[in-house]
RNA sequence: GGGCGAUUAGCUCAGUUGGUUAGAGCGUCUGGUUUACACCCAGAAGGUCGGCGGUUCGAACCCGUCAUCGCCCACCA
């Protein structure tokens, strides 16, 4: 399969081997796994993307992570699993499907029914999971196909049920009339995590309310202030505050202090919110001040008075509750507990009835009178103008407000009054909490803890029903008017049914574990399923265990539980990593993993998260179609650091003429964009009419990608000059090279071989180090500047000229292999396919020699190399710094003076005797690198006459430039340097006549001796150089 | 209102427990048909590390404060 050494092309051609490898991979089943009791086991689940859309690079990053971490396992001998899997997404995908039935057919789910609907989003589901796992195996995962999952099928489903069942039992899961944030547009209630506030523009009405029956000295009318008129038709209260005067000096008094101690830019808020508490102390025009006024409301609400609640014509108590604040808008507050979360509170505090105004799709029910059947919007106009023309209306302000809108419709919440389920969490929560308290789970980074434990503290209980036809219904059956026996008989020696009275609405409530319950299950009476269906969540929690096969006692469950480590991104920290941690905690005891990783997000040039909403979201597989998957992979790792989210500028390319069109907020949802230069049309991912899709596709390039396509370039170049070398394979057991073997046949004259050893070896220490602790952007940066500085722009080229050496080729290639070898295997986890693509070549010449087998059949499931420690050598590594530096200045004098690439120079080094030990034998590098001859090493040397010096710490270098010096800049250069050398001697000179002498650490005053020794002689270097010079 | 993060070269970002002259890639400039690679090679220019104070012999790093930007959480009529 794979073509002879000669036909290595020169650039590596990413499409073709993602296609071979990746089927290679499967066929040979390398990612399946199973328990085996002779290996420690490794599992990942995936965070299951939703089935809503394809993903884009924000999923590609989580991905790649993940793959990384698990191949790197996988290859030091973990028994690895990584489990792959979507998720139903409830809401979400409910909300996409119905909007395209009605977009496309004008139709609601109403008009179809439960069952349709439901089968046309499994139509959905079916549509965009076999897209996303083809979108994962495009990226190189290395997930076990075979154990695919999806959060709503029959496995997860027995987990949810049991899950469920055992919250019931343990009286966990309560029903009750609670206000809920309901989402009018899609009908369902909402969590507080699925609501966003935004900022809008709205008004702030004052409202008359007339006292019934005043008495003299207090006032005809109560003035309330809302920004939402509408809510008054349920109003069952005015509540004033018990003790105004109290209340209000408490707040003149806290905010004085605060004045205080505030910071000036606050200052000027502060100060105008105090003046106006205190204004309502001062009398008006008509004697009484705003503070007299609440606090003769305040006493008319202990004698029991009312108000006329306008327009309704019903009236209603006027209270006294702590919750008016008398230094807050009038003072007096409207309480319509129905449609406030805090008026809810209020009305179950003082027993107000509850009058619900809504009806589900968000318009006005029966109890708004002569409102009912308008919609908010209407009715909020008309009960605005109803009150203007009653001269009930005092003013209208204008105002920015804080809206709740639902995250998935973008239509503002209500809440409103409903029927619904509950977890207590109290417990569950707190042992959530504990699990990272005592290092159990382990967040990373850490910062992160706080956010999580902050969340769980409040431990507010979690509603889990959610008004949708997409998901998991809930197991509970309502029965009504049986007696207990007679439940008991039905269900006589079942365990997996359980049921609880709830005498709010004398009502059985029946859960069943296992099966669905006919509706005759209760003889002589019929029992109804709950129509709502489970918080996507709630089987989003079970997944590490239930895809293992919880709450059966699986092989699996037994040796992967508990997983690995989790690898997902910060907004789902709470809403699902800590509901996994509960959950799991719960239904088998053990925590779901042992660690955390929160990765960064991507951000598009405009710092905006990507999202399928805002067009920005780029599909990963336009990417790999462009730089490959390795680039993607490559790219996306290399930016993953710990504190900063990751910002990629992207901008089509012009399939035609090459232009870079750049992506703008505009153009980014586009189906097609023609070409500013060229004129032709180009489509995007976007394109979705037949038309659009004949276009050919303008891939998005980025710097980042092609940075990283290069560098897989540059590997697959470096393995290419590897390969071409190797006409006479070298004997040794490559894979098992090993200092000691080395040292005695390689001599000092190979100083290059023992240097790039011990670079390899600490690389592959910092390499490993890095990969477990997920700083998979350092784990990058020290394999790129490995692989292109040290192995490519040196070893390979100071060994070039070994190979051209008959005796001295062995040896050479011996390393070369090695090193590449070595090298390959570090980056495998990254850049699965070139890694893969060159392994292969590798083990095709091993292969044919006697040693063989010195290759694994895939190099995913070689051994993680383990860095030779006794390959180390940190004097090795400073010397050939040494060389390094020398070869740098030589370079630079040629480049400087525009001497001919082709012109050989020479040069000398004064230097101490063991310096020119060291460099001799390193001549032919020079030559070779430079281009430039050594003519003589030491303290005496025969100097050129006309010459260029550089003078470096501990040494002089003279590059002999005969007919090619300009002496007077050459004067000038060394001046320049001498002035430079002055700045810095000077700064030593006053450092060391300082404190700084006795204070420092003697090691670090040492230091900074010699520094300045050798800066001093450096200088005198260079004086001399200039003095020479002059005399010529 | 509370919390978290960021601010370093034209751009995107590194910078380990404070310790010589602050690094990389891209871009820019100079030179290159060196038999692995122009997706390349050699070299150069470019930064008062957001501002101000403090601690220290010594601060990009620690402390305080101000400024700007981003994200998350929060029930205010």
């Amino acid at each position: 399969m794979t073509e002879p050494t000669n036909e290595i092309p020169k650039q590596y051609n990413p499409t073709a081997a993602q296609e071979k490898w990746a089927k290679f991979w499967e066929e040979h089943n390398f990612f399946r796994s199973q328990p085996n009791s002779n290996k420690k086991p490794f599992c990942v689940v995936i965070p299951p993307p939703n089935v809503t859309g394809a993903l884009h690079l924000g999923h590609a990053l989580n991905n790649t992570l993940q793959d990384m971490t698990i191949r790197m396992k996988r290859m030091q001998g973990f028994e690895t699993l990584w489990i792959p899997g979507v998720d139903h997404a409830g809401i979400a995908t409910q909300a996409v499907v119905e909007r395209r039935l009605f977009l496309d057919e004008k139709l609601t789910r109403h008009d179809i029914g439960r069952d349709a609907l439901v089968q046309r989003i499994w139509n959905w589901k079916e549509q965009f999971q076999t897209r996303i796992i083809s979108q994962l195996k495009g990226m190189g995962c290395s997930c076990d196909w075979n154990r695919t999952r999806f959060t709503l099928d029959e496995m997860c489903a027995k987990a949810v049920r049991y899950f469920f069942f055992k919250l019931f039992e343990q009286k966990l899961i309560y029903r009750g009339k609670r206000l809920v944030n309901w989402d009018t547009h899609l009908q369902t209630a909402v969590s507080d995590d699925e609501v966003c506030h935004e900022t809008v523009a709205g008004n702030f009405w004052y409202i008359k309310y007339p006292v019934v029956q005043p008495k003299p000295n207090e006032p005809e009318y109560v003035v309330v202030a809302t920004t939402r008129p509408e809510t008054m038709l349920g109003d069952t209260a005015v509540a004033v505050h018990p003790d105004p005067e109290t209340a209000l000096n408490k707040v003149i008094g806290d905010l004085k202090k605060r004045l205080a101690a505030a910071p000036e830019k606050e200052k000027i808020d502060l100060q105008k919110e105090l003046d106006e508490a205190e204004n309502r102390l001062r009398s008006s025009d008509n004697g009484n001040s705003v503070l007299d006024q609440l606090k003769t409301l305040s006493r008319m609400a202990t004698q029991n008075r009312t108000v006329m609640l306008p327009l309704a014509n019903r009236p209603i108590p006027l209270i006294a509750d702590v919750w008016a604040k008398p230094e807050k808008g009038t003072g007096c507050v409207k309480i319509t507990p129905a449609h406030d979360p805090n008026d809810y509170e209020v009305g179950k505090r003082q027993e107000l009835p509850m009058i619900n105004i809504l009806n589900k799709n968000g318009t006005l029910n029966e109890n708004a009178g002569k409102y009912a059947g308008l919609t908010i919007k209407q009715a909020r106009e008309q009960i605005v103008t109803d009150l203007e023309e009653q001269g009930l209306l005092v003013s209208v302000e204008e105002r920015i407000i804080e809206l709740a809108h639902s995250d998935r419709s973008k239509t503002p919440i209500e809440p409103f009054l409903n029927d619904q389920w509950f977890v207590k969490m109290d417990d569950l929560a707190q042992n959530a909490i504990d699990a990272v308290h005592n290092g159990e789970v382990k967040i990373i980074p850490e910062r992160y803890k706080k956010g999580y434990t902050d969340w769980l503290s409040e431990k507010r209980d979690w509603p889990i029903g959610r008004q949708l036809w997409w998901g998991h219904r809930i197991p509970i059956w309502y029965c009504y008017g049986a007696t207990e026996k007679e439940l008991a008989q039905a269900f006589a020696g079942r365990k997996d049914i359980s049921w609880q009275w709830n005498s709010e609405n004398n009502v059985w409530w029946i859960c069943s574990q296992t099966e669905d319950l006919s509706e005759d299950a209760v003889s002589g009476y019929t029992i109804i399923q709950e129509e709502d269906v489970l918080d996507t969540w709630f089987s989003s929690a079970l997944w590490p265990h239930s895809t293992l096969g919880w709450p059966d006692q699986t092989p699996e469950l037994d040796y992967y539980y508990p997983t690995g480590v989790l690898i997902t991104n910060r907004d789902i920290l709470t809403l699902w990593v800590a509901r996994m941690v509960l959950a799991g905690k719960f239904n088998t005891g053990k925590i779901p993993f042992h660690e955390v990783f929160i990765h960064p997000k991507i951000l598009d040039k405009y710092g905006e998260g990507m999202s399928k909403s805002k067009g920005n979201g780029i599909d990963p597989i336009s990417v790999i179609a462009k730089f490959g998957a390795d680039a993607l992979r490559f790219a996306l790792a290399f930016l993953t650091t710990e504190s900063q989210d990751i910002r990629l500028t992207l901008d089509f390319e012009c399939p035609y003429c090459g232009a870079v069109v750049e992506q703008t907020k505009k153009n980014r949802t586009e189906p097609k964009i023609i070409c500013p230069k060229c004129g032709v049309p180009f489509r995007t991912q976007w394109a979705e009419t037949e038309s659009d899709q004949m276009l050919t596709e303008g891939p998005m390039i980025g710097e980042r990608f092609e940075v990283a396509r290069n560098f897989c370039n540059k590997l697959w170049n470096a393995a290419r000059f590897v390969l071409l070398s190797l006409q006479e394979p070298p004997q040794t057991q490559t894979q098992h090279l090993k200092t000691d073997q080395l040292s005695s046949p390689f001599e000092v004259s190979f100083l290059e071989d023992r240097w790039i050893l011990s670079r390899l070896a600490t690389v592959t220490k910092n390499v490993t180090e890095c990969l477990e602790t997920y700083r998979y952007a350092d784990a990058m940066r020290f394999l790129y500047d490995f692989a292109w500085d040290e192995f490519c722009s040196f070893y390979v080229e100071m060994v070039k000229f070994r190979l051209a050496n008959e005796t001295q080729r062995q040896q050479a290639q011996t390393v070369l292999i090695h090193v590449l070898n070595v090298l390959l295997r570090l980056l495998h986890p990254v850049v699965p396919f070139v890694t893969e693509e060159i392994w292969q070549r590798l083990r095709l010449l091993d292969s044919g020699n006697n040693s063989r087998n010195n290759y694994a059949e895939s190099i995913s499931i070689a051994a993680w190399p383990v860095a030779d420690e006794l390959a180390i050598d940190v004097e090795i590594e400073r010397q050939f710094k040494v060389f390094q530096e020398l070869l740098r200045a030589i370079r630079e004098v040629r480049a400087s003076r525009n001497v001919p690439p082709k012109t050989e120079i020479t040069f000398a080094v004064r230097c101490d005797a063991a310096t020119a030990t060291l460099l001799k034998p390193m001549e032919p590098y020079f030559l070779s690198m430079a281009k430039a001859k050594a003519t003589g090493w030491g303290e005496t040397l025969t100097i050129p006459v006309l010459f260029s010096t550089v003078p470096l710490a501990g040494m002089d270098v003279y590059v002999d430039l005969s007919d090619l010096i300009d002496v007077p800049a050459e004067i000038a250069k060394l001046e320049k340097e001498i002035a430079k050398l002055d700045g810095f001697i000077k700064s030593k000179t006053l450092k060391l006549e300082s404190d700084f002498v006795q204070k420092a650490p003697p090691t670090v005053v040492e230091k900074e001796r010699q520094s300045l020794a050798g800066l001093l002689e450096q200088r005198q270097s260079a004086i001399d150089a200039v003095k020479k010079l002059k005399t010529v």
